[in-house]
DNA sequence: ATTAAATAATACCTGAAAGTATTAATTTAT
DNA sequence: ATAAATTAATACTTTCAGGTATTATTTAAT
């Protein structure tokens, strides 16, 4: 949807293209609707458009509206908060890794996705 | 283990420390002792201890004899190749973290686990 | 008005990973 | 020899994310 943000798009045009399950397709469209990410039309010569602007969507607020955040902003092991006066045996580890991964959730947006050339949609 | 590598540890041993389930670490044991991380003395007094030296086992080469690490390697939008002159969308965008990811796992071995003071291991 | 094309709601199914149960095999202490 | 303490093998159960199915609602073209 990013490539083509302008358009009001069905879920049969986007399952045209992408080949993934078009009941399921449509389910996620649902619930990115309900998230308010896109706004849906209903009825006839319906379908979907962005309800923001992509630059405004960042991809860590998605997988925060679908499954939360935080089961990555944890340690490894163990899900609560881990004391950095007795770390867990992974905490130093892991730390990197865990920040670059959030870094590039927190600071990419849709239009991000837009920036190449040529790009495949799987 | 890591953090106590020079003893031989019973099942038992460990269950008492990590409260994970008890025949589930049993497999897991089992697993690791296959793989030939861990070596196994069965009967009364047996348990497990360190087949090879600490710092020549990777993280990445555990996690690749329990699922296997190409799952990672791949791009996120379908597993296959993604060729550089025609990439898939999040190509670019998760490079870095990917990178980051996988070059922590090839680089950190289970002697680096024993580095820090006052560890938890939950 | 009727029909077609779209989204919404909701309940169900499925396959794989996580976890459990049971029994067998091995070793050592007595 | 026997019993106790361990690992090994294997089959079963549970859970849950991913995916389906069905029916209802909404809108516009005719």
């Amino acid at each position: 949807m990013a490539l083509n943000y302008e358009t009001q798009l069905s879920a049969r045009n986007l399952f045209e293209e992408l080949q993934i399950p078009k009941r399921y397709l449509m389910r996620l469209l649902t619930d990115l609707s309900k998230s308010g990410f896109i706004k849906a039309t209903r009825g006839r010569s319906g379908g979907y458009v962005f309800a923001r602007s992509l630059d405004t969507i960042y991809f860590s607020e998605i997988i925060d509206s679908v499954e939360g955040l935080l089961s990555f902003e944890g340690c490894v092991l163990g899900s609560t908060v881990c004391p950095v006066d007795k770390p867990c045996a992974m905490h130093q580890i892991w730390e990197k890794p865990k920040q670059t991964f959030l870094e590039t959730l927190k600071t990419t947006t849709l239009a991000d996705l837009r920036s190449g050339k040529n790009i495949r949609l799987q």
